[in-house]
DNA sequence: GATTTGACAAACCGACCGGTCGGTATGGCG
DNA sequence: CGCCATACCGACCGGTCGGTTTGTCAAATC
């Protein structure tokens, strides 16, 4: 026994990540993902209890993983917007899918029960706007940003970063460079024309 | 005959829209929105051909509306700021419900083909991010903002505006004023610390 | 080598839901 | 009044999908 169980819950998981980033929640059926992994309904339900289970463990797992690539990409010394552009930079070294993952937590979460929406919340905001909100906190502390909320902030980096991926902006930009760039003069120095800022 | 057609439809409309920013799509039943409208299953499909028809039409009007709403709200003439203030402000009357509508297209967005799904970007595209690309586009004409690509600070304005109205945001701010605040301040001069800024 | 156990397959079930359809009520119109 | 169009009702159907059950086979256990 055991043997390849290991490769066929993953596989069931990829095949899951896969087909619920195309795909609403509703229109995928367990068939499908069962398909697409190369088993059967009956096998799928061996290893997970329900669709809804599935598809949290697929979540979780995602999610760890980008937390854990995340925290990895800030946690250099250096100034806060370096920091935040590491973290921007691994985002977008992410194939698009992968980072398409990030997206289905807001997508879909009004879908389950207070209990799994909580934990889901928990481990996206773990994943990816509290390793911005560290940096920013120190950001803050040091001085290099203006004294405020740091999880509102965080939230509206990310928020910035989202906007600088989407498909429009895809168009551009010619490098990743050049839109890190954008992001981060956005966030620290705003859209306004510069009147000859004097900088102590 | 006609009658009270009007305002069966509009019945039908509202409590579609009240049920679907609540749940999502699937989960939403023909006869939950009959029920909720007062009306029966029958009697909604004299009036929408489908499930999907329905819900097209019913955010067709939510955007068309709004979409009004907040071109009134910038019409006047004001500096780019001001104008951009009188937009949240519009956004922030709305009660919360009416607001939550605006995020329906981007939950839903991949639930219908191609055809209706560009026809929905089309009319959320105008009802909000085009009205805060026009006053942009006058704010880089008129030496406001700094040169850029407008349509995309436009969404960037938008999702920084959509931050400050999460949950989370409620709880950090004592009033509308205060909101606005802070979102036009990060949207013109960013989060950096000021280190004694010279405004000519 | 008999038995247990876990991984998987395949057929199946029950509930639900979008959509249909035959029919009724109402009210304008000639 | 007779005729028709439109608003509306409510029972019903076909299909789908999450989940279950039963069976099989191979490896582990004794």
């Amino acid at each position: 026994m055991v043997m390849n169980l290991e490769t066929t819950v993953t596989r069931i998981l990829q095949a899951a990540a896969a087909l619920f980033v195309a795909k609403n929640y509703a229109d995928v059926t367990v068939s499908q993902i069962a398909d697409s992994a190369g088993v059967t309904k009956g096998a799928l339900y061996h290893h997970f209890r329900s669709k809804e289970e599935l598809y949290l463990a697929m979540m979780h797992a995602e999610l760890e993983e980008k937390r854990l690539l995340f925290s990895e990409a800030v946690a250099p010394k250096a100034s806060c917007p370096e920091r935040l552009g590491h973290l921007l930079r691994a985002f977008l070294k992410l194939p698009r899918d992968q980072r398409e993952v990030m997206r289905l937590v807001r997508r879909d979460i009004n879908i389950f029960r207070a209990h799994a929406r909580a934990d889901l919340i928990v481990a996206y905001q773990a994943a990816l706007p509290m390793v911005a909100e560290r940096v920013i906190q120190d950001g803050i502390h040091d001085g290099e940003l203006a004294a405020g909320d740091a999880r509102l902030l965080s939230w509206q980096f990310v928020a910035l970063a989202e906007v600088a991926l989407s498909r429009y902006a895809d168009s551009r930009f010619t490098n990743a460079d050049q839109r890190v760039a954008f992001v981060l003069d956005l966030f620290f120095h705003g859209a306004a024309a510069q009147h000859g800022v004097a900088i102590s």
